[in-house]
DNA sequence: ACCTATCCATGAGCTTTGCTCATAGGTTCG
DNA sequence: CGAACCTATGAGCAAAGCTCATGGATAGGT
């Protein structure tokens, strides 16, 4: 009934004040046009406009139909430029699902030369799944997962992006505070603090105190970094965090960080996304940018294989 | 390129679940739509469905051009009935939209000679708006806005049509009943009854109740008019309403308006409408009308300002 | 594990739409 | 009064768009 084309016409002759020069910008023939706004008037049952001497002047329903032009015709021309955009991966969202909790801090730094680089393209960070993160990117209910524990599945794609250090944080008044590195025995008589995860995702745990069969006097948890580290400062408790996050505190806080182990417990941050999304520029251009900020990051100590799709 | 039809297909599957369903409800066959946003997708160069298994999930530029047609198709249907409405010599519809919860009452009494007078045009109340009253309007959702809270926007133009005194309603055995005025501390062990909307959009406690840091014994919600006052009358609370509509109740229920605090809450309706409609006469009338109404109207105690656009 | 119902994709063919061309009829200037 | 503009209209043709027929794939029931 009214297409597109009417309310194109209607908008071109308003503009240009005539069917003829309508026509010219319209890249039609005047012919065309006249046919088209007879059918609309024929079926809609009214004109459009009246017919005075070899001008056009609209009725009231030209200069409504006008105004509804003027209102859609922007949005339908938008709407095909996003289209180009999102074709060309220029548009889109992206959505980052995280599995480890001090990722976040991590991914704050990374978002932001991104969003700057890309001003099209959305971000959006989720951070609980219903079915694990893995999960979530099978469902496309994210596109990039950021994890520390990487799974190689047909159709998704991991890749390393950052390594650091697990180091012990102690205030340094603390008798470890000195230490080069720390035994397992040695945390027997502390107050560990950490996020409330299980502790079997908890590399402290994992890594250091359950090989060696031992616990610490009491477990703590607690949901935000910042607190958790002003709890340490105080001489609460001893935590277990990367290197690099530690350092960035130190400056305001009264931490000091201790190798776990004589080797210490070396940590990689992985990208994940789906083989499906490999050619979307964003996409790609997000895990670039993560491997790139590790190289103006405080540099860990030792290091290690940065890219290595097939490792583990 | 996008045309009517590629959105209408679009809006019809998302609603329909598949392609064959909104073929159906479209009277096209399902090889026509398939065909149709086939060649959407390639000249857009972008996908707008996932084709998983047999069913069809929306890409970014499908849920974009989906949510462009559930703004845009709306528009064009409803420009449809104008031009028929205008075909057969009617005027069109006027939608208001309301914002106030007895702005109804009042509104009804404006209604009903308004149609007495244009004849050819229908008028459409709605009350509840996705983004807004300004929002509505400026959507085109609603052509004129019934509300006590003006904005003056470039685009709108509000009026005000109606001054109205805000006052406590009570039933005659209250032992407020025979107070010249009430103050807020007066309320503290009443059960306050009111509208079930947001308290600041209350005018007995933004501008009452909380400038004095008091709250009622209770505070009920109740939808309706009617309903609330028979539970004044019944003494199973107070409320707050507008002495014009208390005085109308007041003949059948037992009820009495008392002045809330010394100077009383004076209150006013605004109508408001796009500038581009200024030109149009019944909605023009209707504003007139409004403001016409009042002076048939039992007068609130003080006449204040007739009509100063520029006003707050 | 099959079978069936249902979904979407695709190619061929036909109908209809919509465009251009050619031309006629008016109006506005100089 | 005629030249230079308009718009309207009919005929014919090319292209767009629809249907039909069919095939492949999947989900759900038995």
């Amino acid at each position: 009934m009214l297409e597109r084309i009417h309310l194109a016409i209607i908008q071109a002759v308003d503009k240009h004040g005539s069917l003829t020069a309508a026509a010219k910008h319209l890249h039609l023939t005047q012919s065309a046009l006249s046919h088209a706004i007879r059918k609309l008037e024929e079926q809609a049952g009214t004109q459009i406009w009246f017919r005075e001497g070899r001008s056009l002047r609209p009725t009231q329903s030209g200069h409504y139909v006008l105004g509804l032009a003027k209102r859609v015709l922007p949005q339908l021309t938008l709407a095909e430029e996003r289209l180009g955009q999102f074709a060309r991966g220029e548009r889109g969202t992206l959505r980052i699902g995280m599995e480890c909790h001090p990722c976040y801090q991590w991914l704050l730094k990374v978002v932001d030369p991104y969003l700057a680089r890309w001003p099209d393209v959305d971000v959006d960070v989720k951070q609980r799944f219903q079915f694990g993160g893995i999960g979530a990117l099978f469902a496309h209910e994210i596109d990039l997962l950021v994890t520390p524990d990487p799974l190689y599945k047909p159709g998704l794609r991991f890749e390393p992006v950052f390594d650091y250090e697990q180091v012990l944080v102690v205030n340094r008044r603390h008798r470890l505070s000195d230490a080069t590195y720390v035994t397992p025995e040695e945390l027997t008589n502390e107050i560990l603090i950490t996020y409330p995860v299980d502790v079997e995702r908890l590399d402290v745990y994992a890594l250091f105190l359950m090989p060696a069969g031992i616990a610490p006097r009491r477990h703590k948890t607690i949901e935000t970094t910042d607190i958790m580290l002003q709890m340490v400062s105080s001489g609460r408790g001893v935590a277990a965090l990367p290197r690099w996050l530690v350092e960035e505190y130190a400056a305001k806080l009264d931490l000091v960080p201790v190798r776990l182990g004589r080797r210490g417990i070396a940590k990689q941050i992985f990208v994940g996304a789906r083989e499906a999304d490999a050619g979307i520029d964003y996409v790609k251009a997000f895990v670039v940018q993560a491997r790139e900020a590790q190289t103006r990051e405080p540099a860990p100590k030792k290091t290690r294989r940065r890219s290595d799709p097939t490792a583990r």
